[in-house]
DNA sequence: AAACCACTCATACTTTAGTACCAAATTCGA
DNA sequence: TCGAATTTGGTACTAAAGTATGAGTGGTTT
């Protein structure tokens, strides 16, 4: 669709106007060269026509010209913030010991986390102490309460 | 500082470059009208001023055309939500007794509780107790998530 | 005043949690 | 493949949590 440049069109509008600019100018000459003051007239009619071809030529030059302004408009958005792996990794909770965590956390006893991954309530009991010393707290209380803190749970 | 509008600076020059114009082209009267074909050089002159002058006041016209892109900015807010009394109405929780619940929610002991508020065992136990019967939990674990979970605590 | 409720405290008891120490099987990276 | 870490499980014990019951005090409501 755009086959021909703007710089061409642009080129061939002047060229065209220029002589149609000169055969009005001649034919003014024929009507007006035998009245005084004649000159005046028809070269300020000249400046008018260059003056609208100027400003048309201009207008078609800058239309593209847009100052653009980014305005950063805030929105306010929930901190729907995922799984805290890293401060996993930071206290070195095993894959078993952040199960444990995560049941612990939403209230479950020694007896049902054991119940619901199919393990011995010895085993739970082990891998409760292991995560107290690892998140440096004495009760279960405390570790949900710190899980919760260091959004570990969900 | 922009005591002068812009409508009227651009009318003095405007005026003032006609009335240059005039006195140039007065001037070139005397010097060319002698030569045949002066008229047309001259006339070009004109036509070529007058376009430059066009262009200027075309892009002095559009040079405040401004596009405003506006950019959604994603802002992070912590729900920063108050204390739900109408939970602790709701659950029948005394004063006294949503202290308590609040220092278990933090991880404290029941001994902890005790020397907190300066009361007996007994009597933090007898709190701890009823407390789970009105929220309906069986420890201490249960009602801490319960309690978060209803917005009771901070 | 009687009834009621919140708060306090105690004793006795059961259950659960938590600690300590040990040990075997498994997994996994160096 | 060797060793460390993980996972599993056990026993024995202590500490804490939780339940049940009773009781005294102070304040409010009917």
């Amino acid at each position: 669709m755009k086959a021909i440049p703007q710089f061409i069109r642009h080129s061939l509008l002047y060229g065209g106007s220029l002589a149609l600019l000169v055969m009005l100018l001649k034919w003014m000459q024929w009507k007006f060269l035998i009245l005084d003051h004649s000159t005046e007239i028809y070269v300020g009619m000249v400046a008018v026509f260059f003056t609208l071809l100027g400003i048309w030529m201009a207008r078609q030059l800058t239309r593209q010209k847009v100052e653009t302004i980014i305005v950063e408009k805030e929105v306010i958005v929930e901190s729907a913030q995922e799984r805290n792996e890293e401060a996993i990794k930071k206290l070195g909770l095993s894959a078993r010991e952040t199960e444990v965590l995560e049941l612990i956390a939403k209230g479950n006893s020694n007896a049902e986390i054991a119940a619901q991954l199919f393990l011995s309530l010895s085993t739970v009991k082990t891998h409760v102490s292991n995560l107290f010393v690892k998140m440096d707290v004495k009760s279960r209380t405390q570790a949900a309460e710190k899980a919760k803190r260091l959004k570990i749970i969900s």
